[in-house]
RNA sequence: GCGGUCGUGGUGAAGUUGGUCAACACACUGGAUUGUGGCUCCAGCAUUCGCGGGUUCAAGUCCCGUCGAUCGCCCCA
């Protein structure tokens, strides 16, 4: 136990790196239906990339792995937009694309936070951003594709929350009036509230230490301040959900921890029992100021991103089966001094297509039978040293128990007869 | 970053107020059945209880530290 990997990551294997494969097929075919390509940044960027000015949230205040390299001051990635807006910039895709330009990413993002059950220090997001027009129907597409998603997954115990944080205007008026009635009640708030007052009062709407003040319960809801615009926007985007038939609920205490969101903020939770506090499968909204942030045209954006290691852990709670059982088609048993027989008459399955594993362990023919089974092979070709010196092999069909001893050269057209072409 | 619980073989775990051999089950290996498995029976399988230190004649059992897991807070995917 003298080397462990490192404190909230884990090694994925076995059974769940074919969950997580599932999964990502699933993904790769879903963006395609939706028109999505791949984008592949760096995993670590200039430090400023992701820590923005006038950002106050924990994330990238706290929570990120920076390190220098001489002047150079890098940070391992614990989000995927800003990256992939950095690139939107750079690259020009504003001008080389079809507006709007709509990129998906996989990958494993870093933050150092507290370990707990679906939260981990590297962990894996697949996102998509969809930039460079601002409609309430993409809105709705981009909620859509990542509903679709879990769908296909099959996780059904899961619910859509949505609320809006209004244009630049209504955001800027909600906030006024907001610091205006915490002001009052300010010796009543956390201490974690008192310093948003400052810096970003929305966090104090969805803060779980004073959820249950009378001041928070009676705090003005974004609805009194939004503009006429912002309004109208809000409800074609719900419009568009009814539409495509997804379901969701208003949330308007839901403000989500990333400064750079504005109008549509969304989170879909599991509603299973015991998926823990860290319930979100994913969360994400639209941003209106990030592309000119990077120095870009004056562009919208709406994304999201799934946490994977969530929707493996929910979808396991639900008892959903992802991967198909791993079949083997042929194994080969060897006896006594056969040289490389085995292995050659493997290699001529392998060729016609069959999975197969050949016996290099000089061991009993019973445990190799029991390897049989584990195995879940089809059937089982048998070599030993009369068969060597014969050119043929005894080929049996554990389904029927029928056993034929063949001609070597016979072998593919006795797995056809067998288990049928592959 | 804060608080609670926990850490025994490949796995699930029992280990009483600290006192021979660290139960039991599954898995695994071998044999009965030495070229035909899935059943049964038999045998083997933790010089050691996450790691380090301390208390004691004696510690898996108590104390401290450390690492990790887990639950909640915070945060978020």
């Amino acid at each position: 136990m003298s080397y462990q990997a490192p404190r909230g990551t884990q090694d994925i294997y076995g059974e769940d790196v074919l969950n997580w494969r599932s999964v990502e097929e699933k993904i790769y075919k879903l963006c395609n239906l939706y028109g999505y390509e791949e984008i592949r940044t760096p995993i670590f960027e200039d430090t400023k990339v992701f820590k923005r000015e006038n950002d106050s949230s924990d994330m990238v205040n706290k929570e990120m792995y920076t390190f220098t390299m001489g002047r150079d001051s890098f940070t391992l990635r614990p989000e995927g937009t800003a990256g992939v807006i950095r690139s939107f910039v750079q690259n020009k895709f504003y001008g080389s694309l079809e507006m709007p330009a709509k990129l998906f990413y996989m990958g494993p993002m870093f933050r150092h936070e507290r370990p707990q059950k679906g939260r981990f220090r590297q962990f894996h997001q697949f996102g998509i951003e969809n930039i460079g027009i601002k409609n309430p129907l993409a809105d709705a597409e981009v909620i859509a594709l990542g509903y679709n998603l879990l769908k296909q997954v099959g996780i059904k115990q899961l619910s859509v929350l949505i609320n809006t944080l209004g244009d630049e205007e209504s955001r800027n008026k909600y906030k006024d009036d907001l610091r205006k009635h915490f002001e009052k009640g300010i010796d009543e708030l956390c201490p974690d509230c008192k310093r948003r007052l400052e810096q970003n009062p929305l966090r104090i709407l969805d803060c779980k230490v004073d959820f249950d003040k009378e001041v928070v319960k009676s705090a003005p809801l974004i609805d009194d301040s939004l503009n006429k615009e912002s309004k109208d926007y809000f409800d074609k985007v719900l419009k568009a959900l009814e539409s495509l038939n997804i379901p969701y609920v208003i949330e308007n205490r839901l403000v989500r921890g990333l400064d750079y969101y504005t109008d549509t903020v969304f989170e879909v939770v599991s509603t299973h029992p015991e998926s823990g506090s860290q319930s979100t499968v994913f969360g994400g909204g639209r941003y209106d100021n990030l592309v000119s942030y990077f120095k870009g045209p004056e562009l919208s954006g709406v994304g999201f991103a799934v946490g994977l290691e969530r929707l493996l852990l929910f979808a396991q709670l639900e008892g959903i089966k992802l991967h198909k059982e791993n079949e083997l088609d042929v194994y080969v048993i060897s006896l006594g001094d056969v040289k490389d027989k085995p292995l050659k008459i493997g290699q001529i399955c392998r060729d016609a297509g069959y999975s197969c594993e050949v016996n290099m362990v000089e061991r009993s023919i019973k445990s190799q039978f029991k390897s049989v089974d584990r195995r879940n092979s089809k059937v089982v070709i048998i070599i030993g040293e009369d068969e060597v010196n014969n050119n043929v092999v005894n080929i049996k069909d554990i389904k029927t128990q029928n056993q034929v001893t063949v001609n070597d050269v016979d072998i593919i057209k006795q797995l056809e007869e067998f288990i049928g072409r592959r």
